[in-house]
RNA sequence: GCCCCGAUAGCUCAGUGGUAGAGCACUUCCUUGGUAAGGAAGAGGUCUCGAGUUCGAACCUCGAUCGGGGCUCCA
């Protein structure tokens, strides 16, 4: 008899008795806590079988994460329905640095709710229930979840889990159904749930970093035409360092937000008066913008644009051309009815760039023609989705759009490729990949399939061409042509959808756009569209957030503040501010009756980035003494070199 | 648009069915001080708006507006 067989561990052939586990394989590692066999993850209590490739998953591993927080998330649902016995439970997958899970409940839960919930977690992680795995057929699986309507609607959909909404494909695979028992040391089953798995071996792996986060509303599978279920929302790590450093980004990221920092740097605000999504920039915030916009506009100049210029409203007919008004006029502020025509707030610039195209005969010589300007348009944006400056109703575009013929497309799609992101460099911005979004199922994609897979084809290898990481997205073109979009990740690891370029076969052909070509025929062109920043406004907020604030100093409202020790300094700063405003220097200088390192204090909250101090000292010897952001100091600077200094800063757009 | 939460001084936030509070910011005065808060006095609020309940509403109810967290959406 054989009692023995064979496996490979992480490639290595092992000999083990038949029965064993990938539990009993790995017992020599504490931080692995599932396995990979054959290529799928597996529970540890998986018995292995003649041949299996079998390899540990740590828990600090993606995968290893991934079902950590899976498994906390059964946790609270145990601890939920502990306490609100009639909760039936959603779906509660792992997401980014955490995990949630939907509860049909009579109320919504409270911020007490959730702390009652994570204190019952607690008592369940100190339980160490075991994760128990049972394969049922689906009549038994339908007998055990009669009480969850939710489960039972996933059982029925398990063949095609593929499609279901994002994270069902947690609950049900798409092959045998299983159940997991959470049972506890002396065998009762405190919980049980439709799942696929695989778990952690026991709760107990859960307890050393989790927190419940937030409570929300979330339409069942997605869709806003099922009811809303209770979704809490939690974060879990292998350690309580780790969870620590979670919540130390979050806190990071709240300091940075640049709704606070509007507030507090004097950068803009939204005047409730105005309306939701509007927003006004103060003159600080308006000293960044305009640099902004110079700095882009004589960018887009040297690189071939021509500025043109349009109105922001329009009568309806444009848009019924340009096929918008169709697909996005309930995202469109509602029309003007005057002089029997309805006039409409513009949501895209392109249409009134084709007209000036149209305005008068064009040759093949003035190609490829690029229109840019700084479009302001208005979109009616769901009232729950309004969000600072990321997003508004009202916005500018640094929008262009490039006619070429075919032949040309290729080139001017990486011609605008390596503007923007140059652009986005000259920003701060250096670290990005690209996506590329293609056309989907839906009805709203017009144009021909050829259409479609040879403008494809033509972004897909320019993107290619970058030599940057190109990730799909299927469905998220726009109606009329693809697009590549250009994903930045800020200081903070965040990405940020900023830059677009879409290929655009269809505009062309409603608006009769063509040119005459060198044998005299008329030929239509292809139309490319660009926005470098997507919206100024946008791009504002994500430029506050990347540099929390502190400008470089190209960019800072205010470049550098004269401090003086005592009054008698001011006219020697004075003196030193003059020279740097003839330089083009945004320079003030605090005369003001409070206390020098007050002063400090006030300006350094402010983030400029030069500060000038001068007292005795540097006043006798024509000098100032440099004081940066980070608190480092450089005196007695003869005042000339701190000119050239500062204004060598600004010049080369550097950060300091 | 949907669900939940919120709105008190310029900002951050206490507060309670019966006279409106703090810190910072602001103004004035004293202070002339070398690297993140010197001191004192003062001014500042229709408690978001509208209706209702009540002898009385900033507080309770309803609605609107704006904001926040999610969902859905994002040409």
């Amino acid at each position: 008899m054989s009692a023995q067989l064979t496996v490979h561990r992480s490639g290595e052939p092992v000999v083990v008795a038949v029965g064993t586990t990938a539990a009993e394989l790995f017992a020599d590692d504490r931080d692995v806590v599932v396995a990979r066999v054959n290529g799928e993850l597996r529970d540890l209590s998986r018995v292995l079988a003649e041949g299996d490739e079998v390899e540990g998953v740590l828990i600090s591993s993606e995968d290893g994460l991934a079902v950590l927080r899976h498994s906390t998330a059964h946790v609270m649902a145990q601890a939920v329905q502990q306490h609100f016995p009639e909760a039936r439970l959603g779906i509660g997958p792992p997401i980014r640095d955490g995990f949630y899970f939907d509860f049909d409940v009579e109320r919504p839960f409270t911020p007490e709710d959730l702390k009652t919930v994570e204190k019952t977690m607690q008592r369940i992680v100190k339980e160490a229930q075991r994760f128990e795995r049972r394969v049922v057929t689906d009549d038994e699986a339908r007998a055990e979840m009669a009480d969850e309507p939710y489960k039972l609607e996933l059982i029925g959909l398990k063949s095609s889990a593929g499609d279901a909404a994002d994270g069902a494909d947690a609950e049900v695979g798409a092959g045998e159904l299983t159940i997991y028992d959470n049972v506890r040391r002396d065998g009762t089953v405190a919980f049980k749930d439709l799942c696929r798995g695989p778990h952690l071996p026991t709760t107990r792996l859960s307890g050393n970093g989790y927190s419940l986060l937030r409570s929300a509303a979330a339409y069942w599978r997605g869709s806003e035409k099922n009811p809303q279920l209770q979704r809490i929302y939690g974060t879990a790590w292998p350690t309580k360092d780790e969870l620590k450093a979670y919540q130390e980004r979050v806190a990071e990221a709240e300091r940075r937000d640049h709704r606070r920092l509007g507030t507090e740097l004097d950068l803009f605000s939204f005047p409730d008066e105005i309306g939701s999504g509007l927003v006004v920039f103060h003159p600080k915030g308006g000293v960044v913008k305009r640099e902004m916009e110079d700095y882009v506009r004589r960018r887009h100049i040297e690189e071939g644009f021509d500025y043109v210029g349009t109105p922001h409203i329009s009568k309806g007919g444009l848009f019924e051309t340009s096929g918008h008004l169709p697909y996005y006029e309930d995202t469109m502020f509602p029309a003007m009815e005057l002089e029997n025509s309805k006039y409409y707030l513009k949501a895209m610039n392109c249409p009134m760039h084709n007209l000036i195209f149209r305005s008068r005969g064009r040759s093949y010589r003035e190609l490829p023609l690029r229109f840019f300007e700084f479009g302001s348009v208005y979109r009616y944006e769901k009232s729950g989705v309004v969000h600072g400056l990321t997003r508004v109703r009202g916005l500018t575009q640094d929008d262009s759009h490039s006619y070429v013929t075919t032949e040309q497309a290729p080139a001017e799609i990486r011609h605008l490729l390596d503007f923007v992101l140059g652009l986005l460099r000259d920003f701060g911005l250096d670290d990005y990949y690209l996506e590329l979004s293609t056309r989907g199922d839906s009805e709203k994609f017009i144009g021909s399939d050829e259409e479609w897979a040879q403008a494809t084809a033509v972004l897909e290898e320019a993107a290619l061409g970058t030599g940057l990481e190109l990730r799909p997205d299927p469905g998220g073109a726009a109606f009329y042509g693809p697009k590549i979009s250009v994903q930045a990740r800020d200081a903070i690891g965040r990405t940020w959808q900023m830059s677009t370029i879409q290929y655009d076969f269809n505009q062309p052909a409603r608006f009769g756009l063509e040119y005459t070509s060198a044998d005299g025929s008329k030929q239509q062109p292809v139309m490319i569209h660009s926005a470098k920043f997507g919206s100024i406004e946008r791009f504002f907020g994500v430029l506050t957030e990347h540099y929390a604030g502190a400008f470089p100093p190209w960019l800072a409202p205010i470049q550098v503040v004269g401090i003086p020790v005592a009054d008698a300094h001011v006219d020697h700063l004075q003196a030193v501010a003059a020279k740097l405003k003839a330089r083009g220097i945004r320079v003030e200088v605090d005369a003001a009756d409070d206390r020098m390192p007050k002063k400090i204090r006030t300006w350094t909250k402010q983030k400029v980035p030069f500060l000038l101090i001068a007292g005795e000292e540097d006043a006798a010897h024509g000098a100032v003494s440099f004081r940066l952001r980070d608190g480092s100091q450089d005196n007695g600077i003869p005042v000339d070199e701190a000119v050239e200094r500062i204004v060598d800063a600004v010049q080369r757009r550097v950060q300091v």
